[in-house]
DNA sequence: TCCAGTTGGATACCTTCACTATCTATGTTA
DNA sequence: TAACATAGATAGTGAAGGTATCCAACTGGA
């Protein structure tokens, strides 16, 4: 297909998609001549991906781009992809040149049992939030956070097991990311929801009355 | 104290702390002549709030004010200011006019048994990311969504036991604020690591060895 | 009392991001 | 062959989040 017709079946503008192959996050076409290219269905299917990214998640072009690159470049290798495609999302850029608290990082990593390489990301995140909350006067502790670890857990278990029975490596590790990714902000509203009804059930008096 | 103390104490540029002025994001000092004003704690201490809501969550400016005065408004109503503060967040800020996916939500939060307020944005956040999974040929609804619901119930049990103890109504507030809004990226952040460990637990080959 | 330095307030400017518009040379299609 | 589509390049746009500059009013020390 042309681009137009990509743009009519994936509802991006022509423009748009011509800035998204400039940004190098939709692969050229085939080119047929030398003001033609052809696209196919990749293309469609990767298109849609971009905007779920960057809509849904809000990802920036580039942090996109850096996970599209990171799944082309690792695809045949399964389950490894999901970390590493993983380690290439920042939510906050800057490292802070290591805060202090990355050592509580490594003991709750330690306490959970888990195997994490030292490099990921979300130590740093980690310790950044736990740095910020104390500064605001939070007493926030490694300790308190271990139940919410062991719930992560329980929902990393959900998330692997939705990547059980799917064959194709490439579609594996598609899938991972999505499901990475674009659960995030599900499970955030489910947490939120989940808050309010907490809330409303203990001080029993706000919320909609009960039918 | 006067602005440059409170910029030097907060490490905020006196630019910036204006800046925050005007956008009412900081409630003005007291004015004790016509080009001088003076600033207590309680401006610091709203200062690095700001920039933890900015910073490490990522919110941006309007958002921070209307969680700002959400908070401001509500103080003095305990528990009912965490659903309320938390209302005024929106993640993705297109309501995209009501997705299908709505009568879904409803049916995950009648199975959850949960009391949610139908004007939620949570509702739509988690309708969105559906329509988003499904267009993306991602066949996931609703029941899939249950055992995480079961899991967010008991993070928020954890949120919540965290205000238990607190006397003074407008800490409860602020600390419910900085739970809900601040502790996101960090469980994220455990969500990842522990996709990561239960990865490499399955794959059995990736990762660091183990000792 | 003088005066360098600080402040509040206003306005203009800057940079980044994510697009969007326009242009040209080349193709395609009726 | 004429109308329209296309690739690629370059420039422009609008919002967001600050930053810089001015000015008049104030302060604190010699």
């Amino acid at each position: 297909m042309r681009i137009s017709e990509l743009s009519r079946r994936s509802g991006v503008s022509v423009t748009t998609i011509k800035y998204y192959l400039r940004e190098g996050l939709l692969p050229p076409g085939r080119q047929t001549a030398a003001t033609q290219a052809e696209y196919d269905e990749q293309h469609l299917r990767r298109l849609r991906l971009i905007r779920a990214l960057t809509g849904v998640r809000g990802l920036s072009v580039s942090t996109t781009r850096d996970l599209l690159d990171a799944l082309a470049r690792h695809t045949g290798d399964t389950h490894r992809t999901l970390g590493l495609t993983l380690g290439a999302i920042r939510l906050a850029d800057e490292p802070t040149a290591e805060a202090p608290e990355a050592g509580e990082v490594d003991a709750l990593v330690k306490e959970l049992g888990w195997e994490v390489h030292q490099s990921a990301p979300a130590r740093a995140a980690l310790a950044e939030t736990l740095a910020s909350l104390r500064s605001l006067g939070v007493p926030l502790d490694w300790h308190t956070l271990l139940p919410y670890g062991r719930l992560a857990e329980r929902t990393a278990l959900l998330d692997l097991d939705q990547l059980d029975g799917i064959e194709d490596p490439l579609e594996v590790a598609e899938r991972a990311l999505l499901l990475a990714v674009l659960l995030e902000p599900a499970l955030l509203a489910l947490r939120r929801m989940a808050q309010e009804n907490e809330s409303s059930r203990r001080h029993a008096d706000g919320g909609p009355q009960p039918a």
